[in-house]
DNA sequence: AACGGGGGCAACCGCCGCTTG
DNA sequence: CCAAGCGGCGGTTGCCCCCGT
């Protein structure tokens, strides 16, 4: 399909945006919130186009953005999603509250990849944690042919829960030995002890109808106001980890951990091995 | 003080997938 | 089933600032 950029219509200011238009962004998503964003432009009175519009309040101004430099914890945060999911930006970022997939972007290539090449000639064993769970997961999709490869072609969207719900199949194809999960322990917490349960929780149903409930929206994280909140997991008591991590608490942690496995699982970058 | 180079970051571009009519 | 509309994503660009000379 073949279709004009959105900004190609005459008249459209490009560039950096002044605090004016930003204030009428603001407010008029305040009011009305973002339903169609090609319209929204036009009905708040900015000479922008949607989409510039879109990435100026999801880059910038989101109130629950969180601005200023990133904490070593959320560097090796990135590096080791990064390692696991390859160039998903987005994906890495719906797991670091506050900082967006730009930002996280921008980090990666302006720091952390440098980092990394000039350490590529040191120790290998950082890396070791994640080659053992990228095995673990490829393993696991193996032995699960048919609904987790299905499931894993679609990655779900960062603001909101994969719509793969069958917790079942989870529990029993996700199936993981002590050892497995200090594995993945190691992965998120360096110096800290953390409980796992023998198994995966299983989710609560009143999770999912909780979730959805709010908003009436379908997305679990619209509220009320009309705004999106970013945190995939604001709508529930964190755990928040000496490395700076948001994990959700341990209702919640089923669906981190399936998440990211399947983000991982299904990533056609995932690395050799 | 002036200038040039490099780094950092905000914003743009183009493509993709989902939805809708 | 198909085409168009739209949101979202990752790659890339270009401006601005800082620092070294």
């Amino acid at each position: 399909m073949v279709r004009a950029p959105c900004c190609e219509k005459m008249g459209l200011k490009k560039g950096p945006w002044t605090p004016e238009e930003d204030q009428i962004l603001i407010s008029y998503i305040e009011k009305y919130g973002h339903g169609n964003w090609r319209a929204l432009p036009k009905q708040a009175g900015l000479l922008r186009c949607g989409k510039s519009c879109r990435l100026r309040w999801i880059n910038y101004l989101r109130p629950d953005i969180k601005r200023g430099n990133f904490t070593k914890e959320e560097e090796e945060a990135i590096i080791n999603l990064h390692e696991m999911l390859g160039n998903r930006w987005s994906a890495i970022a719906a797991r670091l509250p506050g900082r967006t997939d730009n930002e996280i972007k921008n980090v990666w290539h302006t720091h952390l990849k440098k980092r990394l090449t000039k350490n590529s000639h040191g120790s290998s064993e950082s890396k070791a944690p994640f080659s053992a769970i990228s095995k673990l997961i490829s393993q696991k999709s193996l032995s699960e042919p048919e609904s987790m490869s299905s499931s894993s072609q679609q990655e779900p969207s960062s603001s909101e829960f994969s719509s793969v719900t069958d917790t079942n199949s989870v529990t029993t194809t996700m199936e993981t030995t002590i050892e497995d999960k200090a594995i993945m322990n190691n992965i998120m917490i360096k110096n800290e002890t953390m409980e796992f349960s023998e198994d995966f929780p299983e989710i609560d149903e009143s999770f999912w109808s909780e979730a959805l409930s709010d908003g009436n929206s379908g997305n679990p994280f619209e509220f009320s106001d009309g705004l999106q909140h970013q945190s995939s997991f604001s709508s529930s008591e964190s755990v928040e980890l000496n490395r700076g991590f948001i994990i959700p608490n341990v209702d919640d942690s089923m669906e981190f951990w399936y998440d990211l496995f399947i983000s991982a699982g299904g990533a056609p970058e995932l690395p050799e091995f």
